[in-house]
RNA sequence: GGCUCUGUAGCUCAGGGGUAGAGCAGGGGAAUCAUAAUCCCUGUGUCCGGUGUUCAAAUCACCGCAGAGCCA
């Protein structure tokens, strides 16, 4: 075999303030079906996520909590940590912004930033609120009768003046604008880029972007190479770690050259500007090439409103994963909400999801197959006489056409359309079975049934290595049921070359996709 | 206020100048291998409203309405 291609995806990573919820699982499951359906497609792929770890608002809720600020971190990041392994994420490596390697990453970046002469020592003079420790624009502000002026929340501002250093980032506003108009794929969806465009076309285009914070403000964060005063903004720490991931600032090691630039950075539609706008322009000025791909997903909702602690509808990833299992929330993720858009989340849709879906649809059809092959066949796959034209039909379609009907949306991320396009799949083998009557050909014709059952079971193998992306867990029972070597389950197995070994030994079947049996069912 | 996106069957959504589509739900029939699962048949709905362009508009343009979002 020749070099592989490679892909390079990333999640974005979490910041620490805060604990996992279902937005942070939803991003984590979409990037690691393509990075699963990637492996299975013979790529050698690289996929990183991780947690934002400096800042502000860490550096304050640990001091709320009374910890310092690193435990804070620490103790946050493993819920990160734990979240990826509940969730059967295939990440490769696991980045924190605290670690050492990252400290080195970003100090290079930062000193190769100054030395194109892209950062330079200014003024930040604006309008700052202690109590919030944040800053404020003019028109964000209201003012009373005696001229204070006060944020959104009430708390009072002052103005202040305090040196930071700045990057260019006005010199890349036509830059910018020029790779959006050349590359309209490098956005994702169009609405995003859309949005970006109409920043960047702004009247008097960007500005230059404050990328320190003074000590006497934020101690919390990657110290400004040669100025002990200032931090470096978390922005340019935290978009760094893409690099970082792949061994930056050694940008000659193996893993630099092979990875880097990212195929897909998948993030959440809020951080798009410092995705699409930011993250370019320190790479440009730093001379490093430009990330393919900005794909940005929208939120999930509950019952059609939006997830938040005063409607008390949070619904957290561990709730998710008890209640419906894990490759049932993953499949429901990926099957249910639409490319970019928000999605909806209820109860009465998840039910009917993988009840239609996965118990009624895959599970049932591997489980009939298997349970007749089990109590007809001698406990052991049947050998095939010769196949009719509806045999050859049904496995052409399946070798042939269902991966590369899929491929094109995965491109895409859409994973709801790939899961469409095999379930459709699923329904040919539904029909093929009602049709051939399998149950009837064990009187008539035992021979012409054993053909049948081998053709529904070599369909189940192609099948189950095709749904693996998505249900790594659920698939690989149903392949262990068919004895499929561990080593054949990829997508270029999926052929008659590969095809299930007549004669081999099958365990009783059990069912791998129960069916939900809400309370009124039952009653 | 400016701009963007969305508005299609009960629900979720695809389509996109030339007799309206899918899945799910619902209705009817068949079958009984299987997790009461499966198969077949069944979709007239002002394609948000209005005006216009066109031989022809759900599809294009303009004006509205509703929802979502962007404007450091």
């Amino acid at each position: 075999m020749g070099e592989k291609n490679k892909f390079y995806i990333t999640t974005a990573i979490s910041y620490v303030n805060g604990v996992p919820h279902l937005g942070h699982a939803y991003e984590l499951i979409l990037t690691d079906a393509m990075a699963r359906f990637k492996r299975l497609d013979g790529y050698d792929v690289m996929f990183l996520t991780g947690t934002d770890e400096h800042g502000e608002k860490v550096a304050k809720t640990a001091a709320k909590n009374g910890m310092e600020p690193r435990a804070f971190a620490d103790q946050n990041a493993a819920e990160f940590i734990a979240l990826t392994q509940k969730l059967g994420v295939s990440n490769d490596d696991f980045i924190r912004t605290t670690q050492e390697r990252h400290y080195a990453a970003s100090q290079a970046i930062w000193e190769k930033l100054q030395e194109k002469g892209e950062i330079y020592l200014g003024k930040y003079e604006g309008w700052y609120s202690v109590r919030e420790e944040a800053y404020f624009t003019e028109d964000e502000l209201r003012e009373d009768e005696s001229g204070q002026k006060f944020t959104p929340l009430g708390t009072e501002v002052e103005w202040v003046e305090e040196p930071s250093y700045f990057f260019k980032l006005s010199n890349y506003t036509e830059v910018l604008i020029k790779l959006y108009t050349e590359q309209t794929d490098m956005i994702m969806p169009d609405a995003r880029r859309n949005e970006i465009m109409s920043f960047l076309k702004q009247e008097g285009g960007l500005r230059d972007l404050s990328v320190s914070r003074h000590k006497s403000r934020l101690k919390w964060g990657i110290p400004v190479p040669g100025d002990g005063d200032h931090v470096m903004y978390v922005w340019l720490d935290a978009l760094t770690n893409y690099i970082t991931g792949v061994g930056y600032p050694d940008v000659d090691s193996e893993s630099f050259k092979t990875y880097w630039p990212a195929d897909y950075h998948v993030i959440g539609k809020d951080i798009i500007r410092f995705h699409a706008v930011y993250w370019p322009a320190f790479l440009m000025a730093a001379g490093v090439d430009l990330p393919k791909r900005i794909f940005a997903h929208g939120f999930i909702n509950i019952d059609g409103a939006k997830m938040s602690k005063s409607l008390g509808n949070v619904l957290s990833p561990d709730d998710m994963v008890q209640t419906y299992g894990l490759d049932q929330t993953r499949y429901f993720l990926l099957r249910e909400i639409p490319h970019g858009q928000d999605g909806n989340f209820s109860h009465d849709k998840a039910v009917a999801r993988i009840n239609a879906d996965l118990a009624n649809g895959l599970g049932n059809l591997a489980q009939r197959t298997l349970s007749m092959i089990y109590k007809n066949c001698e406990e052991m796959v049947p050998q095939p006489g010769a196949y009719t034209p509806e045999d050859t039909a049904l496995l052409g379609k399946i070798y042939n056409e269902m991966i590369p009907g899929v491929r094109g949306h995965v491109g895409a991320l859409r994973f709801n359309d790939v899961l469409a396009g095999i379930w459709e799949c699923i329904s040919l083998c539904d029909s093929y079975i009602d049709a051939q009557a399998p149950w009837k050909l064990k009187k008539e014709d035992p021979a012409r049934m054993g053909t049948v059952l081998y053709v529904l079971a070599e369909a189940i193998r192609c099948l189950g290595i095709a749904v693996q992306f998505a249900m790594p867990a659920s698939a690989a029972k149903v392949l262990e049921q068919l004895q499929v070597h561990e080593d054949k389950r990829l997508f270029s197995h999926i052929n008659g070359d590969y095809a299930l070994v007549p004669g081999t030994v099958i365990d009783k079947p059990e069912g791998v996709f129960p069916r939900i049996v809400t309370e009124e069912e039952a009653a």
